[in-house]
DNA sequence: TCGTCCGGTATGGTCTGACCATACTGTGGT
DNA sequence: ACCACAGTATGGTCAGACCATACCGGACGA
């Protein structure tokens, strides 16, 4: 026998961690069984078992999955208990926006202007396209039934993240969508202080309004106007 | 009957799991003790000890954040070993865009849209704001002296990692650091098909100018104008 | 027959204690 | 000065135990 049978790549030594490997593997499964949405992965210990590893690398590689994204645990017995694979690849992104707005200790302003920013682009560039508006329409008429605040911001949610989908560009749908996911809290007590929505809803309209128009510049002034009215501290008291 | 002993602080809400507690802590000491990058968290065993819990759940945060990108385990003993804090959040989002760029097979045009809205919307707010520009003025003379595409590039991404800066909004600043860092290959094949960068340099000593009066309008022309010269089959031929 | 209750059980969540491989640290000898 | 070697702190891993949760299914009563 030749020396210790070193892989075949003469590599002397790759340090992979066990959970790394289940990591692989359990990848691997995923693609080779064709597990979609919803699928379920096999219990913990099981995993363990077959792999050969003990369960805390398994869990650690759970661990892994989750903050990617990939996968959601759930406790308990049943159909809906263990780790079940979930489709939210932008769960990653906004954990991290999450984290970054907690360790930079970033102020609400520079997370209000940057979706300023962001959203005046979209409205802008969905109103030039005359971009398709049923999503925006739904998300409207979901909002004029909101029982709570959290309800309401759900499906303001919905409709600020259709409108950067209806500006065609992903990856700025994308950033949007973790923001708004980030700012949820912020978004619920600004809800909360105003106590009524007629005024956030007349505003949406105007914003779908101006977009079906194809106006531009009435839809991203419709924005501004939008978040002025949300966040009115962070605004130098326009004019009335 | 007392319950069943419940713990010192009987509290019911137990709905976060300990490794999710012990992420937070992480943060916050992360933020409290103003930690950077290379700094070096406790060993997992004290942690465990300090917080009050179990090894395995302080490893899973570890691998929670060391996914993220914000610690980089080290095993072995002396000053690099442990969790070192790798790079601040930024890195990590650039690593997630990056797989946004390549999973979700982005277009270039998405991306230098994406550019082009943050950059205008950054040269807008520091000329008006008059900010301070000698960042950009060192980048722009290192700029002149790059012997290769690749110096080229890296003192282009400072000049505009400064002007970003220069914006006063950190979560724009790092968004942007992380679309540069992420999109730096294109940058190269960019600057090599040009083959010259003058017009690139004056591009920037526009920009910089610009800005230094205190001219919105002619900084966020100058960027466009720019992006335009750099890419310019993804626009639409303005007229000579 | 229907509904309720209750124990069985599978699952993730957590802790403890042990052992290993690694890589620095310090000491002592040359 | 230099080198060799034992000491030790660190992450990596495993095994086993216990808990809380939530479903499953049979027993029992109305």
């Amino acid at each position: 026998m030749a020396a210790k049978e070193t892989p075949l790549t003469d590599r002397p030594a790759k340090k992979t961690r066990t959970f790394e490997d289940v990591l692989a593997q359990i990848e691997r499964r995923i693609v080779e069984d064709g597990l979609t949405v919803g699928a379920r992965l096999p219990a913990e210990r099981q995993l363990a078992e077959q792999l050969g590893v003990g369960r805390s690398s398994v869990r650690e590689a759970m661990r892994v999955l989750e903050t990617l994204g990939v996968v959601s645990s759930q406790v308990g017995r049943g159909p809906d208990a263990g780790a079940i694979l979930t489709s939210r690849p932008d769960t990653a992104l906004t954990d991290l926006l999450r984290l970054h707005l907690g360790l930079a200790s970033l102020e609400l302003r520079e997370v209000i202007d940057t979706r300023l920013m962001i959203e005046r682009w979209a409205a802008d560039r969905a109103a030039a396209a005359r971009a398709d508006t049923s999503g925006l329409a739904a998300a409207l008429a979901a909002m004029g039934t909101a029982g709570s605040a959290e309800e309401f911001v759900e499906h303001d949610t919905a409709f600020h993240c259709a409108l950067a989908d209806a500006s065609g560009n992903r990856l700025i749908a994308a950033i949007m969508r973790s923001l708004r996911d980030s700012m949820r809290r912020y978004a619920v007590e600004a809800v909360e202080r105003l106590g009524d929505t007629s005024l956030l809803q007349a505003d949406h309209r105007r914003i779908l309004a101006a977009v079906d128009a194809g106006d531009p510049g009435a839809a991203s002034r419709a924005v501004t106007d939008h978040l002025a009215h949300a966040y009115p501290s962070l605004f130098p008291a326009a004019d009335g």
